[in-house]
DNA sequence: CCGGTACTAAACTGATCGGTACTGTATTTC
DNA sequence: GAAATACAGTACCGATCAGTTTAGTACCGG
């Protein structure tokens, strides 16, 4: 007889990552109530009982999930938005590009879908979620809008830091994670993209921006949405 | 014992009203899967074949709901988009906060996890929320703005008044919504809400605004988030 | 060779799901 | 007053759920 499963959570270390693994793709694709268990152990390639053994409840396995998807989530945003050196104007689109990039890669619309729709009933998990993902954008935005004040680039002292930069994330994102939110199968262009970042900029240094140049150097006509 | 009923030859439209909003408020607290057909009929106080004869399925009731919901949401916003004529700053923070009070309201709240939760299944649901709410907000502004822009107010022609709608919009939901969003418990103070809304309006402004009276008149100091 | 370990496959438990069918009753219509 | 209507209440159906248990197998170190 098998022994009876202790908390040994040092089981096999690959089969808890297969596990978590399928588990990550269920839970992503369907959500918390749609996704089975069955789904996972099916897609894991491992038995009932291994999956048991790795995690006490499907509720936990979706809480390691999230917590997995997270942490991802956060070294990707990191990476996403280092500055390299250069103008102001480049700088941003650049920042903003990456950060579009990485909102609206599958995997965040996802896990978007999922944290946004299961916080009411995990409440750490939303939290967890603003903590990997948007304070940490906008605590490395901040950063840079920081130096770039003190370089005389911008002027932010009106609104702050903090703010300016939520301001401008806001910006790229808004309207663009809206419509990929609620129209899943058409995923945006290339060019749609760029208008986005594009007007987001625009408008930021419109505001803030300090104006050696004559005003006006932008832009492209950018259509309705 | 029943209680009498009023004698009607639709009695049946009395009961699917009464099933409708039951459905509502289930599935705008649980999600289309968690949610279950039971708790809607106890809820309702109707028998369950009263509930199957009002509704082909499930789906047919999440479906009605929603589209209820939307076409409530889109006269909310149009109530909330009304102008009121008085000075650009004032308008737009005005508008900004209409806005931002329906937004974060609980039931656009629920309503806006449940659609981002379920359009992978339903997308004609998340088509549906986008036409019945951001749509009919950008267009309601974008027409505000085509009014200031021809008044001199504001001066949008870089970037088109569409694109100017959508960001100013986009300032005063993005953090509010985002925070709100991962944070269900604790609900934002009306200091939080003018700031948030102050912010976007100043920034706009900043960027787009003619100015009459030296520039800066503005801005009470805003924190972080 | 043994005994423990790490599993698989599948049967099983008790609960719950969406949906149907049946029974009984109050009201309306003719 | 009889038939029809519109319901409540509830038992029921097959399916499916999360999670447990059982039986058996392949591999390991000693």
């Amino acid at each position: 007889m098998p022994l009876a499963l202790p908390s040994n959570p040092a089981l096999q270390d690959d089969k808890a990552q297969a596990v978590l693994k399928a588990a990550a793709s269920v839970f992503l694709a369907h959500g918390f109530s749609a996704a089975t268990t069955d789904m996972i152990q099916r897609k894991a390639g491992v038995s009932k009982a291994t999956m048991y053994a790795c995690f006490p409840s499907k509720e936990a396995m979706f809480a390691a999930v999230i917590e997995r998807e997270c942490a991802v989530m956060t070294e990707s945003f990191k990476e996403a938005m280092r500055v390299i050196t250069g103008e102001i104007a480049t700088t941003l689109a650049d920042l903003g590009m990456s950060y579009l990039r990485m909102v609206l890669s599958p995997v965040a619309m996802s896990l978007f879908r999922v944290v946004m729709a299961e916080t009411p009933r995990f409440p750490e998990l939303g939290r967890r979620f603003y903590l990997a993902g948007p304070k940490v954008v906008n605590e490395r935005l901040a950063a840079y809008m920081s130096e770039a004040a003190r370089t005389g680039e911008i002027d932010i002292q009106s609104i702050g830091i903090g703010a300016a930069a939520t301001l401008f994330i806001s910006m790229v994102r808004g309207e663009a994670q809206l419509e990929c939110l609620t129209h899943p199968s058409a995923q945006p262009s290339a060019a749609q993209m760029e208008r986005w970042v594009q007007n987001a900029v625009t408008t930021f240094l419109g505001a803030y921006g300090v104006s050696r140049l004559p005003r006006n150097q932008d832009v492209r006509e950018a259509p309705e949405n």
